[in-house]
RNA sequence: GCUCCCAUCGUCUAGCGGUCUAGGACGUCGCCCUCUCAAGGCGAAAACACGAGUUCGAGUCUCGUUGGGAGCGCCA
């Protein structure tokens, strides 16, 4: 039997984070066991199920390189496989029609909470055998065992048992004729062969009722490990102010894929002190069995970190692609500057999103249109400015080469001229380069700006030169 | 209310009865480096929720308390 995980999210809404690392255990344990991966789109409330989600989520599997296997398949299309299941149960016995309004049914809920008793169905149509009618409150309902209990070994929770008598018979088939979720995901889960099922623990709920389900088809359970959830930054659950974004919001505030997934991977889980891992090590590594059963907190400083951490590390040229759509994002034409690589390794260790390196790279880029008047007085302003950008006008004009040795060259030749220290020879350059007083090393600020730009920007600078 | 789950530094975590005067990382603070900003180096503060047991010995096992969370739908 092949080894087999899904990961099944309602198109209600887009992939946000807590699934996006329910995806990312999904696909690294499938990977991991040399198993498929399953993609299954959980669309049977049509009420709020909508396109653009199912291609939100898509969209966002795709960004993060999670790719299945199996897939995507819709649940809508597979009703007919349902009222089958449904019929073959009804048959042998194991489920039965009720046909109670929701008004009864509320009534019902209410009253066994005034008697501090658990909501439930009271199961009064389980053993009246009356004939069929075809009643537009008609739902089909499972018959629980009312013995006994549940028990399964949870693979991050642990031994979970659960009794009978708190189950109550719940809903297989909706009036409207369409499945419920806990009937759904069992008859899917049976015929796509899935052996282990990982998902969030809001369900750990649901799985006793599915495994009633499970051995009332007679079909095999599979193993189940439910995840912790993820609360924002201050432990609450995630909601729409804090940080309950798609994952695509986390590409427009400039986050590297990779950084995301590490952040994910190491949110519940973790391999001794190791931080950082590529995507062939968390595949070899991760075990669903490893990860920890209490919640855990969105931490964005840490994210931010890791995302830095890839920018040092990784190929500057893949950084850079990156790098380009968020250029281009903010009206920018990379074409017009230098290349998009080399302000990757400019910008590196300066900052912690490509949102703001895109905002950063704007200097070379554009023309500088607000200048700093602080810079431009304490820098500009100084008694020995003029004579650095004169010289520095000269010496980089006649340069033979444009790299940025050379530059780093003329410069200390600037300092060694004019017997002055490095700080008096970079402040002036950097505020005639950008305007402002804060940029990376002088040296890569002018290389950057291209000799052209750089001479004009000089130029441009010394007439704002008090003397 | 009922059922289930969870509980180590602010945060993510290591720890699977003795090696824990509790380790790492992010963040914070200090120092160093330094052309600005960073990055980097070094260092510091910072945690086993509480109470009973079990045991020669408990962060590690059991129970309880407290505190969080989830579920109790013809939502998923």
């Amino acid at each position: 039997m092949t080894f087999r995980t899904r990961f099944a999210p309602s198109p209600t809404g887009f992939l946000h984070i807590g699934g996006a690392r329910t995806a990312l255990y999904c696909w690294l344990e499938a990977r991991h066991r040399g198993g498929e991966f399953v993609l299954r789109v959980e669309d049977t409330d049509r009420e709020r199920s909508t396109d653009e989600a199912v291609q939100a989520i898509l969209d966002g599997m795709h960004w993060l390189g999670l790719d299945a296997d199996i897939g995507p398949i819709y649940q809508t299309e597979r009703v007919a496989r349902y009222r089958e299941v449904a019929d073959k149960l009804l048959a042998e016995g194991k489920a039965y029609w009720a046909y109670e309004t929701r008004e009864e049914i509320d009534a019902m809920r209410e009253a066994a909470r005034a008697k501090g008793e658990k909501p439930r169905y009271n199961g009064y149509y389980r053993d009246r055998n009356e004939p069929y009618r075809d009643d537009p409150n008609r739902v089909l309902r499972f018959k629980n065992p009312l013995q006994g209990s549940v028990v399964f070994e949870d693979k991050v929770k642990g031994r979970i048992e659960w009794s009978n008598s708190e189950l109550d018979d719940f809903v297989l088939m909706r009036s409207d004729g369409f499945p419920t979720y806990n009937f759904a995901v069992v008859v899917d889960d049976m015929d796509m062969g899935i052996t282990e099922v990982i998902r969030g623990d809001d369900h750990v709920n649901n799985t006793p009722r599915q495994i009633n389900v499970y051995e009332a088809l007679g079909a095999p359970v599979p193993v189940f490990a439910h995840l912790p959830m993820i609360l924002g930054a201050d432990g609450q659950k995630l909601s729409k102010r804090h940080g309950a974004v798609g994952v695509m919001q986390y590409r427009e505030d400039g986050y590297l894929p990779e950084a995301l997934l590490n952040y994910l991977v190491r949110l519940g889980w973790s391999h001794g002190d190791q931080e950082i891992f590529s995507r062939p090590e968390m595949i070899e590594l991760f075990d669903i069995a490893d990860v920890n059963s209490s919640a855990s907190r969105f931490d964005m400083a840490k994210l931010g970190w890791l995302n830095q951490q890839y920018f040092k590390n990784e190929d500057p040229a893949r950084v850079a692609v990156e790098l380009v759509w968020h250029l281009e994002h903010i009206g920018i034409d990379p074409a017009t500057g230098p290349a998009p690589a080399e302000v990757v390794t400019a910008l590196a260790d300066r900052v912690q999103t490509l949102k703001e390196m895109a905002e950063r790279a704007r200097v070379w880029y554009t023309p500088i249109t607000e200048w700093d008047e602080k810079a431009v007085s304490k820098h500009l302003g100084s008694a020995t400015a003029p004579a650095v950008l004169d010289k520095a006008g000269q010496k980089l004009a006649a340069l033979d080469q444009w790299t940025v040795e050379a530059v780093h060259g003329v410069i200390e030749a600037i300092a060694a001229e004019l017997e002055l220290g490095m700080g008096k020879v970079a402040q002036p350059l950097r505020v005639a380069m950008t305007g402002t007083q804060v940029s990376p090393s002088i040296d890569h600020t002018v290389y950057l700006c291209g000799r052209e730009n750089a001479l004009a920007r000089i130029v441009e600078a010394r007439s704002r030169c008090v003397g």
